[in-house]
Parts: structure tokens; C-alpha cells; sequence
DNA sequence: TTGAAAGCGCTAACAA
DNA sequence: TTGTTAGCGCTTTCAA
């Protein structure tokens, strides 16, 4: 591998100036830096990443922790920061956390020692105080990713889940629906508080509504398969369903379908975010969050961060949408 | 942030005993070795990845390069590969190179500057030659996952295809299937032909038996669709699919719902490669491939490669297994 | 058993 | 416009 000393001999220059045309900074006569390219040329001359790292400060490194890729959700996720990551020349450091506190700090002290530019996090069992300390301590900026601290100042990027969520209920309704339940994902999920808080807003008020309508869960499939058994043996007369998210939503279907409830003409059942839409069979009315988006921006964010242009650590919030299909017989 | 300079001021020796009891290398007197391991408690010190790096040669990173992470056979690899990686002190960066050998070029480029240790490596465009170019030039070991070049020095881990297709295609027949379909994936794709002519050896000498019930598609729910409506208007009289993955699966099993033909009762479906089994609804036949082993093993062998042990290239071969569901009737 | 010192390949003052 | 040089934080001979 040729080194930067090669090329400046080469191109009989100092290694200042071949750095120098290497990062177009300072100035350098046309001619030296046509030499200088051609000795680069020549030489097959590729900058090593880590020396430049070491030297400047540098490592065109960002990394993303979620709790887990297999959840549908964050491939999606995954995708559009690699994507927006590669257009500006930076890498993808991938990791799981498993939602675990342990994990995840092991995980930033690694991050810290490889010095990342910045930290994309998915994390919902994180502490604002932690976040800020470790950003302050490593001075890597972090964006907090589908969850956020209302009055802390760390950089967010989230779906109106309050609203979207009263577009599924409100649809139910629509469809006719005379008794809707809901399976609530992981109450400390910030999403998943929000989606209850609007059932519970719209609901609670009905003639026919009981808190025990509401059953929590995780946000799996098993969980919304468990979910529904449970609810339907409480409530055989519920006719809507809103599941937390779209895995409970796809749990819900596997079991009625397997207890001979029809869906949509006994229950409607409608999910939350839109990543599992193409896979269920017949369709599943969800409500869709624009993930990709969330995750461009929320890249976007971090590194106008890392190049140092001032940014407000802003709540930077984003429309669902309500994709209804054959679930609540649409 | 304490460098080892300050440990080894604060701990009365040089930084040459800190960095012997830092790797365990060397001879170091017990006594000392505490003194350091406090100095080091005390200032809090981390070794700067980035500096061993450029010191030494390792990075403790590895890069996996999957066609889309969004295509639901990979995040279960990339999961079975980071988890590995964690476990043994390694990070992974995740490139999608939506199977263009121009990015894939790139990325290896990149990868190799930022002298990642090893690449793990999904593709189906890539060429032997060139994987094995790369190898020598980089001197980065190359794990080739879910592809292999039978003949050629290049490490593979991959699942027995054609047993798994040939399973497929005998339990849909011992299911009653009198007229059976093939929905084929790209033709490049090793483990599509594989499946492919596991399909033409089983059932080119039938009776019923024509070339065109082979329907060639991509791996994805929309060339499922796709291909099962032509499929149906050429020969309504199948009773029988065999789907190149569970994307083609799901694809046709939406169609074949919303046309009003009944799975399992007029048409078995099968698909493969057990990804999207959970989701689909009824629940999805299909050829399991034990994709977090497979995934698993490459990363073992590449940290195997990485840490100089001489292991042969060899092709590891999985064996798949059957799960029958819903859509064959079980 | 320990230390001094020469790099690893690059950036960024500071001089010229 | 260009070159000299001192690091960045660590590993690794080579001597002591």
C-alpha cells in the first residue's frame, strides 16, 4: 500500500502539499496539484482512513444502535441511514442492544474508544441524563431515534404517534365498530404511551368502555397472540381491535384465524407503523409511519452536528398516515 | 481523555510496561501490573481504538455487504453475525449494495482504507476473480455467505438448496398435488438455480410436466404476484406452487386470496427460505434454511481467518428442514 | 522485568 | 505557494 510519503516523493513534493490537495485545503499551484494526481494515479494511492482519523479527528463513522434488526421496524430504519450515510461518505456501525441498559452502555464506551462521529439511538430504556453525560464526556452527538424527552435537550426524531393513533381508532369507528379494544405495547415505550393516551382519549368515554379493554403486551407476535385470547375471553363481544403495532396486530390475525373469528366480518383489526403491510395475508389496515423519512432526516440532523453547523437539538416530528385495507373490511 | 502517556506517569513505569499489561504480552512484574490497573481505574482510562489501529494492524471491525437489509433473510443474518462479532470484541458495519457490483466495488474500496478486518460478504454479482483479487491486494479475508463458487479458493457458507427444494416440491406432492409450479428466482442466484433444478430433476419426467409452468421472477412479493397471475392464466389447472422464497410466497398467497382461490383447497403453496413464516396468515409452508447458524459459523470462521489460525477455504454446507403449515394443508 | 525510541500514515501549525 | 516538523496514542523492537 502506498503511503502519502510515497506519493510525495514521487511527485517530488512535500507531504504537506499532497495533503493538501488530498483535502483541497490551503492552496496549491495547478500545476503541483496535477502532479500530485498523477503521482497518486500512478501509485494507486488510497488515504488510509485510520491514520487520518488519528491525526485529524475524524473516523467518517456513525453508529446505529437498535434493539433489535429482526424487528421489522428498524431495517427500515437501518436502510435509510446507511443510504443517507454512504451519499456523504460516512459508514454504518451496526448494533443490537436487546433494549438492555447493560448492552447499550457497553456498547457507547466502544463507541467512544473507535470515536464514531456520532450516535444514531433507538433506545427506550435510555436516560436523558445519560445521553447528555455521554455526549458532553465523549463529545459525540447523539439523535435519539422514534423517541424522544419532551424538555431535554436532545435531538429527536418521532412520528405524531397521538395523532396517528386517533386515525385508527376514529377509522374503527368509521367501520362501524361498537365496542373497540386495545393491546398496548410496553407502557415505558414513549410510542407505545402515546397510542394508549389517545385510545384511552377517545374511548373512555363510551358507554361500553372498561379499562380492561385495554390489554399491554409487548411489541411481538406471541405477545398479540396471547393478547387477543385473553381480551376475547373478556369480552367476546368486541368487534375492533387496535393493536399497538403491526407484529400484536399480525399475532391478533393468526389466532382469530385460527379460532374461526372472522376479519374483518366479526372483528376489525387495525396495527400501527406500516413495516409489516406487505406481509400479512389478506391485508392489514395500519396506520403508516414515514420511517424512511425519519431516518434520512435524523442522519441528516446528525451530521450538519458532526460538521459543526450549530443545530437545535429540536423535537422534529412527522405525519403517519392511515393505510386501511382488508382488515377493517376496506 | 486519559492517553496511556498519563497512566504510565501516574503509575511511575512507561508506557511500554502499560501497554504490556494492556494486551497481556510480555513480562511484567505482579506489582507493577497493579500499580498500572489502578492508574488506569483511577484516570479512567480507554485505549484509543484508532491509535492501536494505526499502531498495530487490527480494528476489531468487520463489514457484512447484503444486497438490502430490507429484504427479511438479512437482518436474521446480520443479526446472527453482530451478535457473534460482539461477543468476541468486534463491531460490523452494515453496507447495502442492492446487488450493483459498482457499489459493492466501492464499499470494498472504502473498506479496505478503513482496513476493516474482515468482510462478510452476500452477493450474487460479485466474481470469483475478483473477491479473490481483492482478498491478495487487501490481504482482508473474505467470507462469501448464502452464494459459493464451487471450485474456487473462496470460504462459503450456504444451505444445502437443492435437498430443501427437493423436500419442497415431495411434500407437495405427498399433499395430493397432481400439477405442480415453480415460481424461480433470479437465475445468477446460486441458490435459485439450485432450487430450480431440484424442481426440473423431481418433476420433469411427470406426465403433466410442461417447462412453462416454471414462472421466472424476482425475490420479491410483487414478482410473486406477478408471476402467479400468469402462472393461472397458463394452466388454471395447477393444484400445486413451489415459490422461490417466502417473498414469492406471500405475493402469491395475496393474490391468490383476493382472487378467491382457496389455499390449501384449490392450490398448496410452499415457499423457502423460513423468514416470513410468522407473518403470514394462514401460516406459510416453507423450507426452513437455519439462517442465524449459517450466519453464525461465517463469522466464526472469518475471526478464525482474522486471527491467523490457517483454516482451509472450504464451502460449508447447512442442511434445511421442512415446516408445514397452513398452506399445504397440515 | 523494564525503558527508550522508532515508527504506524496522516494533519496542521508555523516558517519560509 | 510550499516545506518542516511536531504530534495523534499506541505497539514493538532493541537494550539495559
Amino acid at each position: 500500500m502506498a503511503t502519502i510519503r510515497d506519493v510525495s516523493k514521487l511527485a517530488g513534493v512535500s507531504v504537506a502539499t499532497v495533503s493538501r490537495v488530498l483535502n483541497k485545503s490551503g492552496y496549491v499551484h495547478k500545476s503541483t496539484i496535477e502532479a500530485v494526481e498523477k503521482a497518486m494515479q500512478t501509485l494507486q494511492y488510497k488515504p488510509s482512513h485510520i491514520a487520518r482519523s488519528l491525526a485529524g479527528k475524524r473516523t467518517a463513522t456513525v453508529a446505529l444502535i437498535v434493539p433489535n434488526i429482526l424487528n421489522p421496524f428498524f431495517p427500515l430504519l437501518a436502510r435509510a441511514i446507511e443510504d443517507t450515510a454512504q451519499e456523504n461518505g460516512f459508514s454504518v456501525l451496526l448494533c443490537n442492544s436487546d433494549s438492555s441498559t447493560e448492552k447499550e452502555r457497553q456498547y457507547m464506551e466502544v463507541l467512544a474508544t473507535k470515536q464514531v462521529d456520532g450516535l444514531l439511538l433507538a433506545s427506550y430504556t435510555a436516560r436523558p441524563e445519560e445521553l447528555s453525560a455521554f455526549e458532553r464526556d465523549s463529545s459525540i452527538p447523539v439523535v435519539l431515534v422514534d423517541n424522544c424527552f419532551p424538555g431535554q435537550p436532545i435531538a429527536s426524531f418521532i412520528a405524531r404517534h397521538r395523532e396517528g393513533a386517533r386515525m385508527a381508532v376514529r377509522h374503527l369507528t368509521a367501520q362501524g365498530c361498537r365496542k373497540i379494544a386495545h393491546i398496548s405495547g410496553p407502557p415505558h415505550v414513549f410510542a407505545a404511551h402515546e397510542r394508549r393516551l389517545a385510545y384511552e382519549e377517545l374511548c373512555q368515554d363510551q358507554p361500553w368502555y372498561t379499562p380492561d379493554l385495554i390489554v399491554q403486551s409487548d411489541y411481538m407476535i406471541s405477545g398479540g397472540e396471547l393478547a387477543v385470547k385473553q381480551l376475547l375471553s373478556r369480552h367476546p363481544d368486541v368487534d375492533g381491535v387496535f393493536a399497538g403495532n403491526d407484529l400484536l396486530a399480525v399475532g391478533a390475525m393468526r389466532v382469530l384465524y385460527a379460532m374461526g373469528v372472522h376479519v374483518p366480518g366479526q372483528i376489525k383489526l387495525i396495527g400501527f407503523d406500516g413495516v409489516a403491510v406487505d406481509y400479512a395475508v389478506p391485508g392489514l389496515s395500519t396506520v403508516v409511519q414515514p420511517v424512511y423519512e425519519i431516518g434520512t432526516q435524523a442522519m441528516r440532523h446528525l451530521l450538519a452536528r458532526i460538521r459543526g453547523e450549530s443545530v437545535a437539538p429540536e423535537i422534529r416530528e412527522f405525519d403517519t398516515r392511515l393505510a386501511s385495507a382488508a382488515s377493517t373490511g376496506c
